[in-house]
DNA sequence: TCCAATAATGTGGGCGTACACAATATCTAT
DNA sequence: ATAGATATTGTGTACGCCCACATTATTGGA
């Protein structure tokens, strides 16, 4: 049974003190060449690992690790993340592990770069970041590098900024494989209806950007023949607004019977097709917040893809963690799972594992 | 901010010594009445958590877990589970955690009796069970309950023996889900093929049968015209011996186009299909192991489900050192997700989130 | 050669908890 | 009231590691 080494172990077994191995462990100065490799030798022979609690208690440090992501309402898809992070906070919470979540307003730059000083000014241990566009956040990343704070980002990957580690979906490949899941139901089909939430006449962000290309992709490779209509809503619209348009839209293709949106928003299909009483269209979408898992249940969404939202917030505060106070190398890239829910499978959709 | 109260500052709020707050933490004798009521105020009102790494560093206790599981070869469901409870025990080294893995043979019951005694004379901590059958199961945990060892099992419920906890999937549901999903590519057939493994003429495993039964309700529910055609494979058979019976199997039913398999073996037919170059069939089957896996990217098999069976290892050794070493409440039933693996998305599917 | 400066090494206290044991306080029977 | 038993409370040491400080060895300059 694996035999407990201690550092009293190896001192005895290289012919030194403790706190020589102290200082080869810690690569701290003021060891003589021979005493050191004795120690290395030691340290390799007898396969030592650190009791990472021990170590945790000596140290009594406390750590603050800052989430920095767009503001939202309750049951979105940040808010699982926010979660996740607060889960991992308590999980660690004998090691004197702080999370911070500061949010800014998407597609307002100064809101970002406010919370971003801040974060600075407060000493953070490690940050954890979800990317506004490219250039105000390497504003904020390039301060991060100076200053020797590690970050993770967040949701979408942005490899210019070397983070300690990335997590997230492979958008590409996620749009991709939800062209495929809706081909299987909709092959049939001569048209398709794309809804997209757009600020500004723009797609309302990078993910859902990429998904679209994946989606694309696949339609072309594999049903060149079927159209793909566009219905663009406004992100900041009204229930009202929102069914007007859908009105409008059925109104003009009555023979539509399959839809797809590439956001966290299908539920606001769902509900129009309910309440409008329509039950020959099939509605595919992404993430298991609650409202969309209703309409799942319900039969108004056919499928969703979700992306484990909690577990993304947990693994980056996680991340900083095992990186920072356990000084352990982490994984730089990481994409999540691509998971298909549909009524059948969705009472066993977990939110972790643990 | 979080204030990190310890016992000592317990024990002056409560105006006793740190000995005394032990004890009633402890739940140990001699403690006056007024005194605990003291101390137990206190414990509320700074809403004490005990650091759990200092406590393990105190303790300097061992646990050895035993994990009963059926004897396998690599590559294979159990051994990802294996793997799985072998990273925890490495995940949890510093709490002096110890796990060994015993292996019987499926359908042997004086291996599951024998290996069952030596981890009764060893004096286990914990137990993870594979169950065998009911009765003979039910003799290991009813001594297990004897000498209050708990015990989680794994893979298949049986609630009448009383576990710790269950970890495992609905199989109903799961097969519910898969004809569900193979009914999207085969929803035009006249008859599709089921293919078992069997021993002795009977379905190798509780699991499986339990699939099935899902399966067949919803093709009865939903497609009751088409039919079902059994093939019962030997589960200990030759490749040669599979690879013949395949080969008369096909030749009767030349229009033969979907096959499911509720086992791990649909490699087997995929190599069939491959190596006799049938491209005109597609396979469902279960468990993401590595032949799956290399058929499912080859395009040879279409879907697969799995069950995150490295997850249910990992888990059930940290269930029994939750309830065990840190003594929290466990959930007592834990049904793992059902996922959908095809060729687009399987290279996102992942061991562990951690 | 000797002393001061510096390099190398060793030692002890503390992190928060558990538990054995020492030190009191309370009670019972004489 | 007092010895002796028992119930209650307090104290000190250990767990493995980190780090400040004390101690010892080595070096270089006069």
């Amino acid at each position: 049974m694996a035999e407990k080494i201690r550092i009293k172990d190896i001192a005895e077994r290289a012919g030194v003190s403790v706190g020589t191995v102290d200082r080869v462990l810690h690569d701290r100065p003021n060891v003589s060449k021979p005493a050191r490799e004795k120690v290395e030798k030691a340290l390799k022979e007898m396969n030592y690992q650190p009791n990472m609690y021990a170590s945790a208690l000596a140290y009594n440090k406390a750590y603050t690790f800052y989430v920095l992501i767009p503001k939202h309402e309750s049951e979105t898809y940040w808010e699982e993340i926010e979660e996740g992070a607060r889960k991992c906070e308590e999980t660690r919470r004998d090691f004197h592990i702080d999370v911070v979540v500061r949010y800014y307003e998407r597609f307002q730059d100064e809101t970002f770069r406010q919370q971003a000083n801040e974060i600075l000014a407060d000493n953070a241990s490690g940050v954890v970041i979800v990317p506004s566009q490219l250039e105000v956040t390497r504003e904020f990343t390039d301060q991060l590098h100076e200053k020797d704070i590690p970050f993770i980002l967040l949701d979408s990957y942005m490899p210019d900024l070397k983070p300690l580690s990335f997590y997230g979906q492979d958008s590409f490949s996620s749009g991709y494989f939800a062209a495929k899941m809706l081909m299987l139901i909709a092959n049939k089909e001569k048209e398709i209806l794309l809804m997209r939430l757009t600020k500004n006449g723009r797609v309302s962000s990078k993910q859902q950007d990429n998904r679209e290309v994946g989606f694309r992709h696949y339609m072309h490779d594999h049903f060149p023949e079927i159209e793909i209509l566009d219905l663009d809503l406004p992100s900041d619209g009204s229930k009202a607004e929102y069914n007007k348009d859908l009105e409008d839209f059925f109104a003009e293709h009555p023979h539509l019977h399959h839809c797809i949106t590439l956001t966290s928003k299908a539920h606001i299909v769902g509900d129009f097709l309910l309440k409008t009483n329509r039950r020959d269209c099939q509605i595919m979408g992404y993430d298991m917040v609650e409202k969309n898992a209703r309409n799942l249940r319900e039969g108004s969404i056919s499928f969703l893809i979700a992306q484990h939202a909690y577990m993304q917030g947990y693994s980056c505060i996680d991340t900083l963690f095992r990186a920072i106070v356990l000084k352990k190398k982490v994984t730089p890239v990481n994409y999540m799972p691509i998971e298909l829910l549909s009524k059948e499978n969705v009472d066993f959709y977990r939110r972790t594992q643990l």
